[in-house]
DNA sequence: CATATGATGGACT
DNA sequence: GTCCATCATATGG
């Protein structure tokens, strides 16, 4: 069962740090990509110095704007970064999956990423897309109805305490608040 | 373990 | 040409 439109549609900070614990699933041919997301961070609106929805809308960044649930795909240095839109139209906003701890399809994942270690696999935004074959093909799609690409409960909540934080990282200018969640004891989490 | 550095490709001006 | 929400190496402790 996919999270509702209603999980998207809160506070981004929320949202992100909800996220935590959750899998995201990729359904591609007969393979079956899926992994537990161990860390995200959260972008806001305008008032966000770090946002790509601090600009006018472009081709790329118009999706912030869409009603949650919509994918954001865009290539930083050369890898592909995966969003996801928070917040009703009309208000940007969005979750980035930086991390994930690989539970099905991870001998394909080997393949793709040419490493052997699981840690190595899907511990970083772009190393996460290589390994789970999300593209700019993933771009504009809805997570609450697709049958490719989902978000579904995890095997169980992550308590609060497992939660830590800290300040979003790559940024050029970032906020006061500490914008970037992760679960403290997991080996999958980016460095 | 830690930190430093060069390569990367697409979007945009 | 410039700007990145990155990554894999290399080197030192």
């Amino acid at each position: 069962m996919s999270l509702n439109r209603k999980f998207y549609e809160r506070d981004t900070a929320e949202v992100a740090k909800d996220l935590l614990g959750k899998n995201i699933i990729h359904r591609e041919d007969s393979q079956v990509f899926k992994g537990k997301i161990v860390e995200t961070e959260a972008y806001f609106g305008p008032e966000d110095p770090a946002s790509r929805a601090k600009d006018e809308k472009t081709k790329i960044n118009e999706n912030m704007w869409k009603k949650g649930g919509t994918t954001l795909v865009y290539m930083v240095h050369s890898y592909w970064l995966f969003n996801i839109a928070t917040e009703g139209n009309d208000i940007p906003g969005a979750v980035l999956i930086r991390a994930v701890e690989p539970l099905e399809g991870i001998e394909f994942m080997k393949l793709r990423r040419e490493r052997e270690r699981e840690k190595e696999l899907a511990s970083g935004p772009g190393t996460f897309t290589q390994a789970f074959g999300i593209t700019k093909d993933h771009h504009g799609i809805d997570v609450t109805s697709s049958d490719t690409l989902s978000v579904e409960q995890g095997e169980r909540d992550v308590e609060p305490s497992e939660i830590k934080y800290s300040h979003r990282i790559g940024v050029t200018e970032d906020l006061e608040r500490e914008l970037r969640f992760f679960i403290g004891d997991n080996g999958h989490v980016s460095r």
